[in-house]
DNA sequence: TTGTACGCGTTATCAT
DNA sequence: ATGATAACGCGTACAA
């Protein structure tokens, strides 16, 4: 048993090693293993039997300066503090492994805010990955624009106006609209929207879903019960102490986030969900598993997209033509918070 | 500004480029670059000028495969279904992922459930990596039986009996130990044990640190009372069902997890807390923040667990002689779900 | 102090 | 179908 391992740990194997063992020469080998080149099959599966007994496998580094390829992939995470609550961008990241791991392809890890682009750089510079996945899209996002100039293979996740970017998302806006259509059609008269951060893509999508599933009810947005700048949970509860005041039926909440804190404003004020206030949220998490009340809610599979995002950047890497865009489904569930 | 950029990526330099632009050799300019060996102080401060002018960067596979050394580590994490509501393996990627990129390594992340071992010996038969970190450790973990075969340098997060591990964990046992002792210094009469999972070295220490607290306090420890193999919500709240029956006056909660649960299911029946019972948890997180009731709790910094094991990795990496075991502090914040 | 030459382990080109 | 041989770009003994 020990000596076994112990066997196996002679120091690794090379091709040539291999290639000695079984009297033939290291580019025969080479090419049984990729499967490049004409080989003979006979050849070909001695060679596959003995490697595969003595357990030799490639030297990832040497491949990698030989085909200039690493097999390896970036995901670029927003910084730490925001992370915490935001189960998404880790779900995402999973996905995307899942991917790549059945691609033989591995996937690297980068966390850093909006706007330092160093450990981008390092990345590209050092040709350490082949490619990236950004997480999150801002409006003029200063990692889509350094990696346009390099060149280098990216997917972002998200929506961009710039309609050259290859991007994967969920359809926020349409998901939204419709989400708003069904609340005013099941008898619901003022919807307010409380979101933040409209620097980014998601937000400004989600908001412009609002604004048309009012318009096709027939009604005009009330900028006196919209918020699109709350970047706190005390701005939060001071947005709904405000909406109180007014005839608002329903708070419509840009994500989990905020709906979160939402909920725990309304249950602290004694407002009950549905009775005196509806809400419902763009964005479904478990955040909002844990609320004694249910609460209507966007639903998309996150895990999905990050799988997608990987899916479309190795295409790209291994240079198939992919589509610009990818939108993926939603799901809309009606719970108990916006019943009439 | 457009041309500029162009400029710089006209095919990727190599130190032989920089060599002959500056009229010096190769060898020259490696060892301006990595400080090894004697090289005039004038002649490296012009290689280093001109290489930041014309901003070269080494090409990693290259270096790796001169050194051996990929500059790379990798991070286990438990399996996904497991991690949507713990935040405590995300937290120290961020941790280990910070004090990676200080260092220059970069961090590969690789999920896997307790069992399969095959993408670790992808990740150490290709050597893509120099070193991995176990975010998580089992009583015979198998990741630890194969790493320790191949000689690969690894770190564990966690307690284990074998002290020839190296590994790095919070003080769980001196935590539940005082809370314990505390709780019962208060005036609580009986403390209740919740947990599961005890194939982990972390759920083992803390309800060894329970044991020893009540046996502080002269208390035995009382097996009718102690849970230790709750795996799903269901049994949790069923434990906390039958605890109700006897004199418990204080449930002692694992995790977060588990406390989250215990928390829902006596609002659910109507049980205050404090009033009618204490409830307390050997883990902080987010979860607790959301009860109405600020719950009693051990607090790690989760954070500086993912820091410290990479620290440790890397210095095992560099040949550095590290500590077989390094414990962190823990907190005991007292909050209003003990108030006697 | 600096340059030469070779090795790291693969892939790819070109013969055979 | 298979075998030499030359890259790939960097590090490093050894020589000068």
């Amino acid at each position: 048993m020990d000596s076994l391992n112990k066997d196996q740990s002679k120091e690794n194997l090379t091709i040539h090693d291999v290639a000695k063992a079984l009297g033939v020469s290291a580019s025969t080998v080479s090419r049984a293993i990729s499967g490049k080149g004409r080989i003979g099959e006979e050849t070909r599966q001695r060679v596959l039997a003995y490697i595969n007994e003595k357990s030799f496998y490639p030297n990832a580094s040497a491949r990698s300066l030989a085909q200039s390829k690493t097999y390896n992939i970036a995901i670029i995470m927003p910084e730490v503090r925001d992370l915490v609550d935001m189960p998404f961008f880790h779900t995402c990241m999973h996905g995307a492994e899942e991917v790549a791991q059945v691609n033989d392809y591995d996937l690297l890890i980068v966390t850093t805010d909006g706007s330092n682009i160093k450990p981008l750089e390092r990345m590209v510079n050092n040709r350490k990955v082949d490619g990236m996945i950004l997480t999150r899209l801002y409006k003029d996002d200063v990692f889509v624009e350094y990696l346009k100039n390099t060149g280098i293979p990216f997917v972002a996740i998200g929506n961009s106006e710039d309609k050259n970017l290859v991007t994967v998302d969920h359809d926020n806006y349409g998901g939204c609209r419709e989400l708003v259509s069904l609340l005013l059609s099941k008898g619901i008269k003022k919807v307010a929207y409380l979101g933040g951060g409209m620097e980014q893509t998601v937000n400004i999508r989600r908001y412009e879903g609002y604004k048309d599933g009012l318009e096709d009810a027939g009604k005009a947005v009330d900028t006196s019960i919209v918020y699109t700048n709350l970047t706190s949970k005390i701005q939060v509860s001071k947005a709904v102490e405000e909406l109180l005041k007014t005839t608002t039926d329903c708070i419509l909440c840009q994500d989990d986030y905020i709906c979160d804190e939402v909920v725990h404003h309304l249950a602290e004020k004694g407002i009950s969900i549905p009775k005196q206030m509806k809400v419902a949220s763009c964005h479904h998490s478990k955040l909002l598993d844990n609320f004694p009340v249910t609460i209507t809610s966007l639903k998309f599979d996150t895990m999905e997209i990050g799988r997608k995002a990987c899916q479309v950047l190795l295409d790209m890497i291994s240079g198939e033509s992919v589509d610009r865009q990818t939108l993926l489904e939603y799901e809309i569930n009606l719970k108990e918070s916006t019943k009439m």
